[in-house]
DNA sequence: TGTACATCAGTGAACGCGCGTTCACTGATGTAC
DNA sequence: TGTACATCAGTGAACGCGCGTTCACTGATGTAC
């Protein structure tokens, strides 16, 4: 059937959403094709009227998630004390057992390193999280603010993807909070 | 054919070895049981004389990386000096370019904590990495040794996972930078 | 010591399954007259 | 305005492929006598 042109725009987004939350809770390779459709609420055949193949999805969900990330990061990260609430939420339990409305670098980032077609996406997210991390940052000095923001995001993301590899629990909540205290520990010496 | 004795045990090791760099440089999805066995010099068929199933040598994998991988750590760890040269070749561009050679836990923790079949291993190896590293630690007060052991693993495993993940060499280079200068930051303020 | 037999790791064809992708068809919507 | 037709997103069966796994068979080795 031929459908309102409008809905079709809205269908894209709708898939895009569903196989972002499911990528990223299971990985891409854990993910089918149909598997996306069906939480969309459609068949698997008019995928390819949306997308050229399972890999463009993979790039298009990074860039989707993406912006939607950023957009978050923006409302939270106007002042040093909002980036310091960031850090702590991103090293918090909710977040380490919440993947599918988790951080995509920590979803995918190990994906990416493999996948080339994926790198570009995810190195623009990275360089646009970076430079939302520097202009506010809250450690040491404003010049070392970079390579600071830098290091901060290595340990958030390796915390993170550490503490859901881990299968005991008293183990991983000392993994997120050392990780926090530590960062912590920087802003206070400044 | 019947083969002796001796020659079963030494297969079973090469299996785990060419597994190891299989799996390390591609991730556990990216490698057939017939792709290994084929690098061991033997069919796909007997792989089931030596593992119960594929995961079951996913598991033995991380258990046989962590093992050489430790008595590698224990050679160049018995000083705060050689833990930091350690944390120095973690953090290069030979590593990240290297993963079939590189750390198991960069190379598996994001797909560990979507098995949890995996778990057990990788946790028993993080567990025993912490401990030597917190033994020898460089940095800051001993009593701080395993909270700050935690921050700088997370730190190292997440520079070389963005590194690996970026398309644009020079910040794959800063972001290795950024994290070995601020942990070597950290030792300077002890 | 020599011979007949049992063992069992290795062989390679085959199976079943799920996946990404294709395609002939459907039928409500938009358009031309 | 009413009618006939073209459009094209959606349908769902089908295809080809690679994968994990199984299995009947092979034949050199080890063992029993």
């Amino acid at each position: 059937m031929r459908y309102p042109a409008a809905e079709t725009a809205e269908k894209h987004t709708r898939i895009l959403d569903e196989a972002s939350r499911l990528f990223k809770a299971r990985g891409f390779g854990g993910v089918s094709v149909a598997e996306i459709m069906k939480a969309t609420g459609l068949t698997h055949g008019p995928f390819y009227n949306h997308f050229a193949s399972k890999e463009a999805l993979m790039a298009e969900c990074i860039d989707h998630a993406s912006a939607a990330a950023l957009a978050q990061l923006d409302s939270v990260a106007e002042t040093p004390e909002g980036m310091r609430d960031y850090m702590r939420a991103y090293l918090s339990a909710d977040h380490r057992d919440d993947r599918a409305q988790g951080c995509l670098m920590a979803a995918f980032a190990e994906q990416t390193g493999r996948e080339p077609g994926l790198s570009a996406s995810l190195t623009a997210h990275f360089k646009a999280t970076v430079e939302r991390f520097t202009r506010h940052f809250p450690w040491r000095s404003k010049k070392a603010a970079r390579a600071d923001t830098m290091l901060m995001l290595a340990a958030m993301l390796g915390g993170v993807v550490l503490s859901r590899a881990m299968d005991d629990k008293a183990l991983s909540e000392e993994i997120l909070e050392s990780v926090r205290t530590g960062l912590e520990g920087l802003a206070s010496r400044a």
